[in-house]
DNA sequence: CTTTAGCACTCCTTTCCCCCGAGTGCTAAA
DNA sequence: TTTAGCACTCGGGGGAAAGGAGTGCTAAAG
C-alpha cells in the first residue's frame, strides 16, 4: 500500500494531536483538522490503512489512533516542521548564557538545568571525557618539611593540584629535581605506563626521593582518570512524575533510578552527529523503551565535546525540543569558540 | 490523663506495626501482640485515650489507629530500642569505607549513596563549608608568553589551580615579583577586601601586572566561594516511589522536586548536634510535612562537618535507619580522624 | 474507484449500589 | 477495672447499568 500525501497530512494530524493532547485522535477531529475537505469516514478509511502499515496503533477497537513508533519516526524525519526558536526564546537562552562563564563543569552542568526547565522535561548534560589524556608538565612546590603541593597540567590544558604529606621529610631544595625527574620522565605517557616506570626508576631513588614521587605519579594518575571520565549531570527529574503517561508509577521508577542512579546509561552520541532523536523502542536501554530521548552535542574546544539530552514520553514535542535543543547547543558551541581558546578551564570533581 | 506504662506499650506495638505494614492496627493485633493478657475491649479503651491525647489517629470511624507525629516522636524519645548495628552490618559498612579514600566532595558523595543503598530510602550528603575561608597562599607558575598557572592554597589546607590567559603577554620573570606582592597583600583577608585592596593598589602598576594579578584575585575569589558553599548530594531518590505513602502522585513530586532541584533546602544539623530525627510537620520544609528526615554529622578535620541525612515517609524505621546512620557517621569521623591530618583534599567542584 | 451517509456495534469509563468485613464504641455484667 | 456482647460505621470490592466516543461496515452516490 502507498503512502499517499493525504495519508501523510493524517499522520501528522493525528501525531500533533497526540503530543498534544495525551488522548487518542478520532476521525471526527482529524476531518474537522484537515478542513471539512474529507469526511470523517474517509478518514476512517485512511486510518484503517495507516493502522495496517504500522504507522498507527489502536488502543481498543472503539478508540481513536496514536502513532506507533514508527509514525513518530515518519512525523520526525519528514513530518515534523523544523521550528525555529522565537525571538524572545533566544534571547532568553542568551541571555541565561551570560556570564555563566565559570569551570568547566559548572557551566556543563547548568546547561542541563537550563535545558530542563527551558523544555519542561528531565535534562541531562554529559562531559565527554578525552579518550586518551596525558600529563604535560609537572610542578612541585614546597610548603613544609612533610608536605608539599604537586601541580598537574595535563594535555586538554587541565590544571589539578594538591596538597601531598609526605612520611619522610622532603628538603625544599630536592623539589626541583623532582620535578625535573618527573618532567623528562613521565610527560606525554599514558596511565598504565606511568606506573611501570615507577617501578622502573625505583631502584636508583632513596626512599625519601621515592616516596613523594609515587605520590605524584598517583595524583597525576588520578587527575587522568577524572579527566577521562563523562561526568553525567541529571536535572528536572520531577518532571517526569508530571506527564500523564508515567502516573504509572512502575514505568516512572525505572525512568527515575536512570536519571538518578544509573546516570551513565543514558545514551550519548557518536562524534559527528549533531542531533539525535531516540524514539521509545528505539533506545537501548530497558527503562527507555517507554520514552524518548533527545540529544545534541556542542563543541568545547581541544577535540572535546559537551553532550545535552532531554528525556520525556515519546508523545513529546519533537519540534520543538529538537529546535531549542540545537539552539542551544549551537549557543553553546559559539559561547565556547568565541574565546577561540579553551575557556578558563577548572578541575573538575563530580 | 495519665500515659501509664501500658498506654505505652500499646503505643509502641501500634507504631512498629504501622512501620512494618503500612496498615491501621487494630484492637485485636495489639492484644495479641502483647501476649493476650488482656482483651481486645481493654485495648480500645486505651486505644480511645491515646487517641484523646494526641498519640494516635483514626484514618476514620470504623478503621485501627496509625501513629501521630507526636506519637512518633514519643517513641523515638522514649519507646524506641536503641538498635546496633549487626557484626555484619558494620562489616558490610567498613569495607565499603575501604580504599575509598579519593577526594573530599568525592568521598562524601558516595558516603550518601552507601547510606542509601543500606536503608533504603532517598540519602543526602552535604559537604559544609567553613564559614570564612581565607587565602593562605599563592604560586604562579609561568608556562608561556600569554598564559601562567595560579595555585591558591586556602586555610583550610584545599589547593586550587587555575590555567589563566593573559591579554598582554607576561614575562616569566615577573611571576615571581607578582606572586611576591600576593602573598604580601592578600592572604589571610576576606573576599570582599580582595577588591578594595586590588582597587588600592592598582595606580602603583602598570597594566600588563594589573591584569594577570586581577585575574588571580578573581581566581581566588572563585575558590573561596566554592570552598564555603555547601554542597548537596542526593542518591536513591527512586526509592520514594516504592514507598506506598508515596503513591500519591502530589506528594511523592515535593519530595522528588526537594531531592533533585532543590536540595539545598534539605534540612542541616547545627553544630554540636550529633543527630536529629525530624518527624513529619516538625519540618520546617511544606514537602517534607508528610515524610521524615534523620540527619547525622561527622568530623572531617579542621573544624569542618560533613553531613548525611535520609528521607522517608513519617512512617519509616526509625530505629534501623539511625542506628545504620549513627554507626555511619561515626565511622566516618573515625576514617578521617586515622590521618590525623586532613584527608588529601582535592578542588570541589559541584 | 473513491467518497460519503447511516447505523449497528464495541468497549472504555463513570456511576451507582450493594454487600462484606474489619474494627469500633457502648453497655452491662463480672 | 476488665470483659463479653452487640449494634453500628465506614471504606473497599465487585458487579451492573448507563453513557459516550469512536469504529467498521454497508450501500449508495459521485
Amino acid at each position: 500500500m502507498e503512502l499517499t500525501a493525504r495519508k501523510k497530512e493524517i499522520l501528522k494530524v493525528v501525531t500533533e494531536r497526540y503530543i498534544d493532547a495525551a488522548e487518542p485522535v478520532g476521525s471526527k477531529y482529524i476531518a474537522q483538522a484537515m478542513g471539512g475537505s474529507v469526511s470523517s469516514a474517509t478518514i476512517r478509511n485512511e486510518l484503517a490503512d495507516l493502522v495496517e502499515m504500522g504507522y498507527l496503533e489502536q488502543p481498543h477497537t472503539s478508540a481513536g489512533r496514536i502513532p506507533s513508533p514508527k509514525g513518530y519516526r515518519l512525523y520526525v524525519n519528514e513530518l515534523m516542521e523544523r521550528r525555529q526558536v522565537s525571538d524572545q526564546e533566544a534571547a532568553e537562552i542568551n541571555s541565561a548564557l551570560q556570564g555563566k562563564m565559570q569551570e568547566l563543569d559548572s557551566v556543563i552542568a547548568q546547561a542541563g538545568q537550563m535545558v530542563s526547565s527551558i523544555v519542561n522535561y528531565p535534562a541531562y548534560a554529559v562531559a565527554a571525557g578525552k579518550s586518551s589524556v596525558t600529563v604535560r608538565r609537572y610542578d612541585l612546590l614546597p610548603v613544609d618539611a612533610s608536605s608539599f603541593i604537586a601541580v598537574v597540567m595535563t594535555d586538554d590544558s587541565r590544571v589539578k593540584s594538591q596538597l601531598l604529606r609526605t612520611e619522610l621529610p622532603v628538603e625544599a631544595e630536592q623539589l626541583p629535581a623532582l620535578a625535573n625527574l618527573l618532567n623528562t620522565h613521565f610527560t606525554g605517557i599514558h596511565t598504565e605506563e606511568l606506573g611501570s616506570k615507577l617501578m622502573a626508576l625505583a631502584p636508583q631513588l632513596g626512599a625519601e626521593l621515592f616516596m613523594p614521587l609515587s605520590q605524584t605519579i598517583e595524583f597525576a594518575t588520578a587527575v587522568i582518570d577524572s579527566s577521562q571520565r563523562s561526568h553525567v549531570f541529571t536535572t528536572g527529574q520531577s518532571q517526569i512524575l508530571r506527564q500523564p503517561e508515567f502516573q504509572d508509577l512502575t514505568k516512572a521508577d525505572g525512568l527515575m533510578s536512570l536519571l538518578t542512579d544509573q546516570k551513565a546509561e543514558l545514551p550519548v552520541l557518536d562524534e559527528n552527529t549533531p542531533m539525535k532523536i531516540l524514539i521509545g523502542p528505539e533506545n537501548v536501554n530497558e527503562a527507555l523503551k517507554d520514552a524518548s530521548v533527545v540529544v545534541a552535542s556542542y563543541d568545547i574546544g581541544d577535540n572535546m565535546r559537551g553532550l545535552i539530552g532531554v528525556v520525556g514520553p515519546t508523545r513529546m514535542d519533537y519540534a520543538t525540543v529538537a529546535a531549542r535543543l540545537s539552539y542551544f547547543a549551537e549557543s553553546l558551541t559559539k559561547m565556547f569558540g568565541k574565546n577561540h581558546q579553551l575557556p578558563p578551564k577548572e578541575d573538575d570533581i563530580p
